[in-house]
DNA sequence: CGCCGATATAGATGATTACCTATACTGCAT
DNA sequence: ATGCAGTATAGGTAATCATCTATATCGGCG
């Protein structure tokens, strides 16, 4: 038997034979004529090298060969037809997987978004990679992943953007400090004090150090550590003060303040980043889609901003065709 | 996805790529060239809708879609492979059924045969018919079987025929009759005697009135049975005396004795018949070139007339190129 | 016997396939 | 930058496919 020309359309005129007990009914069937039905049978049985069909009484029955290339065909066919179903909900964005790197400071809003969106979509397999700033830019380079957040975007050559959240960055200290309460703090004051500052390489760190370049200023001692955890419960802990993103305070932190520095807080926009040359999953689209209509349930209204309606737009016209 | 135009040649194509991972490297062992088999996945992604494979790292590896487009083609090319290969057995006579009818009196000798058969091809399905030979004739009628038994063939217009076995049939008396032991008995003494006869319709008895016409000699009392055995157990009981097949008498036959009469015995020969407008299947013709070539072993050799050679050659020629 | 519905065969045609050769592009390693 | 291996694109061609219409054949049935 020769397999090479055997066609799935050839399965199902034979499977419709089978079915039907007739080469004519089955025609109408498939809105095709008799005569067409009766040569692709034709030929189905000289692949096959065997015939597949018998009349009996009027009837057309298989043949044992006949009977075992239907057992067969069935089954073939309903595994494409599965498959097809599969990839429909592949586009749907129903099922997949895609993977999300994130800036650390992210990891404090994102889950809001990825926890319902996993809810409504239980197939999709969703991975989360976190670092600072600069390991997310080599993830970026090396296209690990399908999206990324960052505040401020890598050379815009390769990929598409779309604001989403702002990250407000904010002086914190102590409860107890000597600026608690005050009004009209300058940075100039501040500076004074004991810096907790996150690592080079950090998002929040190279923020914080080109708006000080702006205004001219320069810091003073300092302490550095690799968490904004870390650096949060070190300025409850009274050792420094710290600018935070507010997504990294609690709710309620009865044991910080925010000083209200004149200039603060350096405003800053949390991004969807999509590279151009990848193709993006449907999944990703899909969690795009879905975080676009659905951030206000899931984030304090006066943090919103979203832009990605046109991310999204720019996506669909320039994604669209499929290709090997 | 429109499934019409896809190939199962299209799928060995594609497994191949995934498989090694390089078009190049699946167009060589596919004895194709690069663009070839560049094209055809192209055609298989445009097909199913979706990109198949991306490049990573100089490897080109399955997207999700294409991994379980992977996955189905192992499957259906698996199946389609499994059916190949029953095919074949089918083609070899190794498996399949086949049905075969035999008039009364063959009952005592073609176990004999079907029994080593089974054992050497167990997954052959055998159906045995078995009646009269006006019942066998309305089943070759109605083509309802594979094979048929005959010691005399019905018209040869729609049949091929080729004798295996001698079925002479003797006079049978019971031990303590008068003519046993006595030679040269004609058959107008025996006429005498009440016969025991099998039902109108029998081979057996269409067989000595034939016979009895040519001699121009007719019965006189009779019996009638519609069973060798019951016959031959009446003839043990001296309720009279009969013809029957040779085949019919156990091999120890203390109870009876074979009356050497004058023209007896009356020979006949078993023969299958194949009819030539239904295609023989498989499973039989391998049934007929197993008898040809173990009738010896099978059978006693004094009754052996193997022309099954003739006519396994006849349907070699005539009954090999499959239609539908 | 002749008709009827079902099936098979013949012959035609535009579309598609399965290949090829030649050439251009691309990403990586030197 | 330059090659090189791998991949994609372009363009060509013979084979084949899918489908049709028209016609022949066959198997029953009244």
């Amino acid at each position: 038997m020769n397999i090479r020309h055997l066609t799935f359309r050839l399965l199902q005129v034979y499977v419709a034979v089978v079915r039907s007990g007739s080469v004519s009914e089955a025609a109408r069937q498939l809105h095709l004529t008799q005569p067409t039905v009766s040569q692709q049978l034709k030929r189905l049985a000289e692949t096959l090298g065997e015939p597949l069909l018998e009349s009996r009484q009027g009837r057309l029955v298989p043949t044992e060969a006949g009977t075992e290339l239907y057992r067969a065909s069935r089954e073939v066919l309903g595994r494409f037809s599965d498959l097809d179903d599969y990839l429909e909900a592949l586009r749907g964005g129903e099922r997949g997987r895609f993977s999300i790197a994130l800036v650390n400071t992210a990891q404090y809003v994102l889950p809001r978004l990825l926890g319902p969106y996993s809810c409504a979509f239980p197939e999709v397999d969703v991975t989360v990679h976190i670092g600072n700033r600069r390991q997310m830019l080599t993830r970026f380079e090396r296209q690990e992943d399908d999206l990324y957040v960052f505040s401020h975007p890598p050379s815009l050559a390769h990929a598409l953007a779309g604001r989403f959240l702002r990250n407000p960055l904010v002086a914190v200290a102590p409860r107890e400090h000597r600026l608690a309460g005050r009004e009209g703090i300058v940075m100039a004051e501040l500076l004074e004090e004991r810096f907790l500052l996150r690592e080079p390489g950090s998002a929040t760190r190279m923020l914080f150090e080109s708006w000080l370049q702006e205004q001219g200023l320069s810091l003073g001692p300092t302490l550095q550590m690799a968490s904004n955890e870390a650096i949060r419960v070190g300025v409850a802990a009274g050792m420094g003060v710290a600018l935070l993103s507010e997504h990294v305070l609690p709710p309620e932190h009865s044991d910080l303040v925010i000083l209200p520095v004149a200039g603060l807080p350096i405003e800053s926009h949390w991004q969807f980043i999509v590279r151009r040359d990848r193709r993006l999953s449907h999944a990703a689209l899909g969690f795009l889609r879905f975080a676009e209509g659905h951030l206000q349930e899931c984030v304090e209204s006066r943090f919103i901003s979203n832009e990605l309606g046109g991310l999204l737009g720019r996506l669909e016209e320039g994604g669209a065709a499929p290709s090997a």
